[in-house]
DNA sequence: AATGAATGAGTCTTCATTCAT
DNA sequence: TATGAATGAAGACTCATTCAT
């Protein structure tokens, strides 16, 4: 019975997993709108009721989507909140922010390419993460300031505007041709060289 | 005759940009996909039937208005192309590119918002201004070359990538509350100041 | 222009009346939850897409078509409520119910076909009928006690309870072959003779 | 082996009548064609699978339903039946009527809100219970003849109308709030006193 | 030029039923 | 016996587009 029923949720965890991962590919390279779930069964290799099996709705899937990227994003990002940054706490921050985009670049990009899609952006809104980029604002305004920056919340804002920008060139260029890979780390140089 | 003739086609003129204009922000804001021709036309003040006469389909006005706005970046930019920029006058490029999208504001960004969703990227990879940007990264390289910076081609990725992220930092941020208007002129100076 | 609109409207009207009636005929016969938008359409000689035009949903028509009947029937007992009844006044209003009920014996035999069915009656509880019901139990009460009858109450649940059997048995029987019309001449008579 | 055989017996009918039980209730309240397999499921407790062990489908739930209450309704009338009926039989007739509704008053209300349904009607009008009727409709009317009324079918019909009437009343008002226990006794009489 | 009734293909969603375990 | 994942046909509903007026 705990076998029967343990294999259960085996196969449930996989097949959601594998919806969403389907599915996020999909909503993010055609647009969440213009995904059908006729579509969508084919590219997972189901029957078009079962992801009724597994989400309430499109929109509920679309959620389950967005709702795992933005928790792992807050667990990536949820450690070492003392609030004082040191240049090489700032290094560390960065290089270790790029690794994460760099070694899961198809799921962030696709990750990316879905929340700026209109109405999905509301999701974010209303999330956890509107707190969480506001205190990381705060952190790295002190350290600016601490830095002898003039206008440090000039520089916070030219900072994440850069980054946000990386992420939309790599949606773009993604499809034509692959971003070169030492682009990533002389990037990153460059912005650590800026504020260090 | 010539007169009715002519006054004809100043109301065709101004409907065509009524349309144009409305269905911009309605793409913009909701999303191609979602946007439905007896939406577009309620928001117009028109009849369903009545965009069809203006328009062959729902697409052949989304291809209108992005090749518009196009045609509007390929005007802005394609002059003195002589090749050569001088430190004075890359500063009056970024100065007079930050004033084109100052000035039209809601446009720009209503009109970024339109061109990153999927399928319509499409539209600018296959448009003239694919070589435009191609032509301008190569004097932006000469540029940077020239002022003695180690890595000319990351400056341009830096730069193009700023540029691209501050647009979509208004996008996001314009509906809940608008960016302070100092920013503008803070971000440009700040730009200015790091590649003279 | 007015000339237009006016067609418009009168096209409008004639659409909705008969989907509404080809909608009662089809939802009685069948049962609601049985008959599709698709069958509809088939037998309103429609397309799918049309009920649409004119009506929310498939619920909202059945909304519709019930409290069309059912205002039909506040309108017609809605008269001389002045509270007290003669035995004439009693004899003349049952005759009149069942002219009624035998002029539009097809409208009224679907209508009850349909406020029978399970989540439909809820419409009913939630109407004016109650109310409008509750009136007529306390005029008929009083007509009972000042005839002399033992237990008015009791009679007042006796005829409404002929009268609602009477309506089932001409639902049920109906379809098989039509109840004779005498049958309701002498019923009502019957009814007559036993209550004045 | 017998034993374990007869256990097993004892445990397919019990869950079949529970099946059976839990249908039956929800068929009457949101009507067949509302119900899914899944919500019985839940409701009786068991898998969806299970149903298909017992039942070969939906449909055939229902007729075993349909088919146990006019089974159950044959049993009770099938009786006694010489032809002749005294006042005295009469009385004890009606009596024993509705002593059986009211004992099983639940069971009867629901199997009454199933049999109306569209549909539904059919199975009855295939089934014995249309001769049995009949028949009584003919022992009825000969009653009536020697008790010396004028209309002896016209009594039939307002007898059986009255009845038909009375069981949907139930139907509908038992949802609100129950009918007073000592109208059954009530009514009961007051029909007796009509007709001996 | 302008309207909006009408169409029907396509979308999301439900659900009776099957079957591997 | 019992489960529930999986299927696919069918249903409610949407919407780009056409066309008579």
């Amino acid at each position: 019975m705990a076998d029967r029923e343990k294999r259960h949720l085996e196969i449930r965890g996989k097949r959601k997993k594998q919806i969403m991962s389907v599915a996020l590919r999909l909503f993010s390279s055609e647009g969440y709108g213009h995904v059908s779930i006729a579509e969508l069964a084919i590219h997972a290799g189901i029957s078009k009721g079962l992801m009724y099996n597994y989400f309430d709705s499109k929109e509920s899937l679309l959620k389950a989507i967005v709702e795992e990227g933005i928790d792992k994003i807050i667990q990536s990002f949820d450690r070492n909140r003392d609030g004082i940054l040191t240049a090489e706490e700032f290094a560390h921050f960065i290089r270790s922010t790029f690794r994460l985009m760099e070694e899961n670049k198809v799921y962030w990009t696709q990750f990316f390419g879905l929340i700026i899609q209109p109405n999905i952006k509301e999701f974010l809104k209303n999330s956890e993460m509107t707190g969480l980029i506001a205190s990381y604002f705060d952190i790295l305004g002190v350290y600016f300031k601490n830095m002898g920056f003039e206008d440090p919340m000039l520089e916070v804002f030219h900072l994440s505007v850069t980054i946000e920008g990386f992420a939309l060139m790599m949606l773009f260029y993604n499809d034509l041709a692959d971003i070169p890979e030492a682009l990533f780390k002389r990037f990153e140089e460059r912005i650590i060289h800026t504020y260090t």
